[in-house]
DNA sequence: CATAAAATCTACTGATTTAGTAGAATTTAC
DNA sequence: GTAAATTCTACTAAATCAGTAGATTTTATG
């Protein structure tokens, strides 16, 4: 049940830029590297990754950057883990979005399947229904 | 936030024994293994890690086999799969049995640990507060 | 127009974790 | 005494993860 580093850095990344969309148009990848303590190459990767499935707008060459592709209320945390590490689910036979038949038996009586779909859903409430702005507010509200 | 195949069968086999409890007093890995699906000289590992654990008991030699330790009203998810694949939470620094601290430049304002102390919760909840015998009757129930 | 700062694209690599296998020892019912 | 079972320890192949590296393209600015 462990994020990996990939999705740890691309979360962090995404809420740096929530978080700080008032002061700059445009984030350059080594800044927010320096900023949030992640590896500039691997960041990069991941950036790229988020901006090829259309969380992300970036502008090439000198003064260009990243930012977020839409308003920070409509971007969801969700969107941005499954980018990076795939579907919500422990278990693919409960994946909404990636559904694979596991080799059990009887999928219909199948108790481990039962639990593993209430683990997902509550997962994915929590991570479908927070918004990048919802996480900056609470950041804001802290400081 | 994937669950391993060693968490995966663990928590078949301990679901297993609860199901059939009535049937038997005790169940031999090869019998479990078949009726699963599952490897049996891996689900000896998992099954012997849940007994070091206090969650089986086992009898060795002929007829022997392995049943539950405590009655399944008493045997949560969460117990069998932080014995199997460790912290239920998504990054240690919102760990409640194994905390440590991220490198975020400052951890009471790190929006991505305040994401992801909700989703801990959502896990833990559901797996906290059910037990075998919970998911046993919602088995029995179907068939 | 040259230069520097930035994203982009593709490939590679070392380390770790996962998913098992294997062998030998021990215990127990019959 | 033998067969059926758990127990203990070690090993290994494959996959995944975390990160590096090199070369290219784009763009602002002086």
């Amino acid at each position: 049940m462990k994020l990996s580093k990939r999705g740890e850095y691309g979360l962090r990344a995404m809420i740096f830029l929530a978080v700080h969309a008032g002061e700059s148009a445009l984030f350059p990848i080594g800044v927010i590297a320096e900023r949030e303590n992640i590896p500039e190459r691997f960041l990069e990767q991941i950036l790229l990754a988020l901006k090829n499935a259309g969380l992300l707008q970036s502008k090439k060459g000198a003064a260009g950057g990243y930012s977020l592709a839409r308003p920070a209320e409509k971007i969801t945390l969700g969107e941005i883990e499954r980018v990076l590490d795939g579907p919500l689910a422990p278990i693919r036979c409960v994946s909404q979005m990636a559904y694979q038949p596991c080799d059990c038996p009887d999928e219909a009586a199948c108790g481990l399947r039962m639990a593993m779909f209430e683990v997902r859903a509550a997962v994915a409430g929590v991570l479908d229904r927070t918004s990048l702005a919802d996480v900056a507010g609470q950041v804001r509200a802290v400081r």
